[in-house]
DNA sequence: CGCCGCATTGACGTTCGTCAAGTCTAGTGG
DNA sequence: CCACTAGACTTGACGAACGTCAATGCGGCG
């Protein structure tokens, strides 16, 4: 057990990882008894639908914190939802420089970059160790012709995200440092809450460089910030390890307008 | 930023808009003879694959300058092929500020961020007397099951969205002001002149507060940083109207690291 | 002709980046 | 078990880049 353990989740959604039993035994897991499956399946499906589902995923793989998933450049065969762990996804420029484009968690789809050209154009990382399904393209597109919902599902899960870049284009456009941290950190405790994580504590899987990098400052800053917030009672930092003390407060930083 | 190759016209394709001549006579105009079929819809159907293409457009609709295509929460039916026009979307936050997410012209499709909860989530505004097709995304849905090309075209659309604001993240992430007008500039005239226009000079359909609004700029910022420009004379500028003197030290500007 | 929206320019202030020093923690090896 | 180290983090001092506020110019259109 060399990871840290994670927050302990207030409603047992996730006791013991998705599906973990069978996996020990060795046994095939299915989406179709999956229980991220709500998260990264359509809903409302048929028992036959349900069962063809199952074929979308081609096998499992697992990744070392650490190591890379996919890296720009690479050919593009495959969709990845995460089962477990946790990734950031990362755009490089020419000139060497380097922005976060994401941060991803268990039950989220990695990869859709890559469709356009075949060719992935981010690196997708661990920040944990991790493990994901693979899921072949072509197999992704044969499935949704004959699966209705399928399809749908993944055009929403393609416009998700352009929402959510949407959301983040925002937020570096027209945010300053305390409105983009705090926007940051009810994101990521929404997200882990709505997987069955606490409400109000939250672990960091990324260094306050990579935080940085995904909201565009300085690690200086965002460090300066945390340290802000501490002051001021809203949250309470001990490394990596954040307590929200002041949700009321942390959402009216995100709302509020500037120079007020 | 990197633009994703478009197929380039090989000479002036649109010196009087797509189709325009059949337009004018009242007649119906098909995707399968209309101009900009290389910039909105699959390459290499079959004969009768591209007369069912002709089904994917509903009607066409003319929006006058200043007008809204759809606005953030109106339901969610149709993706929308850019005709003639221009366009800026744009999203709004709870406290009022808003964020232009991109610039759309002919041939580009736009809507995509509406599919995931069937409401859209951005403005769409006509920049200029424009035209679009209007695409029922059901029926997109049925004939993507049909036609393969179109399943996967309608794929490479949404991956190019994510890559592209991929690209703007790290813009706004990372770039300083006159990276980010070079930058700007560059994409614009690329994508002017992958549809018949002058590879070194554009006119500007929006205000310096819509581009700075895109950039995460002030208007102000924007101004000063095009008479930087002006001054090392690497571009001209007369109001709207730019002419690129020098696309290398542009170039050289968009890639030079911070600090260099 | 005069108005209005857009654009430019200047003076000044704020925010955040830069540079540097120093602290804390986990991990390693004696 | 403790010392040591490397990486991550914090904090301070300072400066650069950009925002803010305000005055002015310009062009298009009724």
């Amino acid at each position: 057990m060399k990871e840290t353990p994670v927050p302990a989740p207030s409603v047992n959604l996730l006791p013991s990882g998705p599906t973990e039993p069978l996996d020990a035994l060795g046994l095939k897991v299915a989406c179709s008894n999956c229980n991220l499956r709500e998260l990264c399946m359509p809903v409302g499906l048929t028992a036959e639908e349900l069962t063809r589902i199952d074929e979308v995923v081609a096998t499992r793989r697992k990744i070392k914190r650490g190591a890379i998933l996919f890296r720009n450049g690479e050919a593009f065969l495959s969709l990845f939802a995460i089962r477990t762990g946790f990734f950031k996804t990362c755009v490089t420029a020419e000139d060497g420089r380097d922005q976060v484009t994401g941060f991803q968690m268990a039950g989220e789809i990695i990869g859709l970059d890559g469709i356009v050209n075949d060719h992935h154009t981010c690196d997708a990382v661990a920040l944990e160790d991790a493990e994901v399904c693979v899921m072949p393209f072509d197999r992704i597109g044969d499935l949704s012709r004959d699966v209705n919902a399928l399809q749908h599902h993944v055009h929403r899960i393609m416009s998700r995200e352009i929402v959510r870049e949407h959301g983040v284009m925002l937020l570096l456009g027209s945010m300053r440092a305390e409105e983009r941290l705090a926007a940051f950190l009810l994101n990521l405790v929404q997200r882990l809450h709505a997987r069955g994580f606490s409400r109000h504590e939250l672990v960091l899987r990324m260094t306050r460089e990579e935080i940085g990098s995904y909201l565009g400052l300085k690690l200086e800053t965002v460090s300066r910030t945390f340290s802000k917030f501490v002051e001021d009672g809203i949250v309470e930092v001990r490394q990596r390890h954040v307590r929200i003390l002041d949700t009321d407060t942390l959402r009216s930083i995100v709302n509020r307008q500037a120079g007020v």
